[in-house]
DNA sequence: AAAGCGCACAACCGCACGATA
DNA sequence: TTATCGTGCGGTTGTGCGCTT
């Protein structure tokens, strides 16, 4: 039994909002709000729109105080600083940039902020459209749709076995982190360190790091993603300077090649899941079981990531423990370098209590934080965009500091 | 000039979740 | 406890415009 349709898809006008449209919606809700229902809102005003397209017009477009177009360099760096730290969490990034929408900034990752950092090529529709079509490409892929990327420009790969979507396909987005958090990564090695070891992932050390130092003892809680990967996405912010910026250099594709070491899987293959629901977490995923074993077909995923072993299932998982780890290091995160990253403590002080419950309970879904870490702005102004929220403005200040902070 | 293509933006779709009856 | 509803979100698609061939 399927869900009921939200309205009735054969009445209801689709397509481009005419200036009309808007001054009805704009009219009514400047003075009657949203009244709490947006499902009953056309009919009240006599559009012929879907009550979900009526909100998303609202919300993208004729909300007071949106700003389109023209993104500053500071706002790319928040924007691709949380990317690394939290993914495609559209809402929270926008939360972070005033005035901005979740699609706005979501268009903008895709049309120009991901080639520009990864320095690759979106497959055009047609293409992907002829893919889908082509027999051959087709297996390759899985079968189409945008979860089974498998692109010949080092890009994200997400290899899926079995033609649909299931748990074990590996989210483009976590890929996308990975590699441009290895890009960057790579490019502080260059800048900060004349050594070619330098532009190494991290990761291994993490592990190492933690195994010497017992920073993990048993029983000990770790933190959510939501915590975890806002630290670690301050620690990134080091690594995404203006140059990044840019476009990827050399020394990020030299990192990418030292991947083929085999050290990342190495370390990988001896993580556990913590029992905890966290954040990034899908449902099948109980542990990163025999991350060797499922190797994927797709060239990329043996080419670039793993000479001695690709990428299997639940990476997703596995990025998100890797840096739920990293960031647990008590106080604050050894940065490389010798850097000192301190914790958000202003996380664990929303006045409702709730981010500080998921950041410290470790059990709350991401999206609990997600209201929390945004106090002012969720509760009872709903999409009332502030950059002065404590939560909000602390983020951004982290997002934007420096190391010798 | 016209077709092909890439790009940017707006809008839609479907799913997940919380609230509530 | 369960079903239903409304909402929010992320992914995807539609469309128009400009550039290239």
């Amino acid at each position: 039994m399927g869900r009921a349709p939200c309205c009735d898809k054969a009445s209801v006008k689709k397509g481009p909002w005419s200036p009309e449209e808007d001054a009805k919606l704009k009219a009514y809700i400047d003075e009657n709000g949203t009244g709490g229902n947006w499902i009953a809102l056309p009919q009240k005003i006599g559009l012929k729109r879907c009550g979900k397209s009526c909100r998303l017009r609202w919300l993208n477009y004729l909300r007071p105080n949106i700003k389109h177009g023209d993104f500053t360099e500071e706002e790319e760096h928040i924007i691709c600083s949380l990317y690394i730290s939290i993914g495609s969490r559209w809402s929270i990034i926008a939360a972070q940039l005033p005035g901005r929408t979740d699609n706005d900034i979501k268009n903008y990752w895709n049309t120009k902020l991901k080639k520009k950092l990864l320095g690759k090529r979106a497959p055009s529709r047609r293409a992907r459209a002829a893919a889908n079509h082509d027999p051959y490409l087709a297996a390759a892929g899985g079968g189409g749709g945008a979860n089974n990327m498998c692109t010949t420009s080092g890009a994200a790969v997400a290899h899926n076995a079995g033609g649909g979507a299931t748990p074990q396909a590996l989210s483009a987005s976590a890929l996308e982190r990975i590699q441009l958090h290895m890009r960057l990564q790579g490019l502080y090695g260059a800048f900060g360190d004349s050594s070619a070891a330098a532009a190494a992932p991290q990761w291994p050390k993490l592990e190492a790091l933690l195994q010497t130092n017992k920073l993990l003892p048993a029983g000990s809680s770790l933190q959510t993603d939501a915590m975890a990967t806002t630290t670690v996405g301050v620690q990134q912010q080091h690594m995404v300077d203006h140059q990044s910026l840019a476009g990827a250099g050399e020394a990020a594709v030299e990192a990418e090649q030292q991947l083929g070491s085999g050290n990342y899987m190495a370390a990988a293959g001896s993580f556990e899941r913590p029992s905890s629901k966290l954040g990034f977490y899908s449902p099948s995923g109980e542990v990163a079981e025999a991350a060797s074993a499922e190797m994927s077909p797709c060239p990329m995923a043996t080419g670039v990531y793993g000479g001695g072993g690709g990428f299997g299932p639940h990476h997703d998982e596995l990025y998100d423990f890797l840096y739920s780890k990293y960031a647990s290091l008590g106080g604050g995160v050894v940065a490389h370098g010798g850097g000192h990253i301190p914790p958000l403590p202003e996380l664990q002080h929303c006045p409702d209590g709730g981010a500080a419950a998921s950041a410290v309970g470790g059990d709350e879904k991401f999206s609990t934080w997600t209201a929390t870490a945004s106090c002012e702005y969720d509760g009872g102004h709903h999409h009332q965009l502030q950059g002065t929220n404590s939560v909000g403005g602390s983020l951004q200040d982290y997002v934007l500091g420096g190391y010798g902070q």
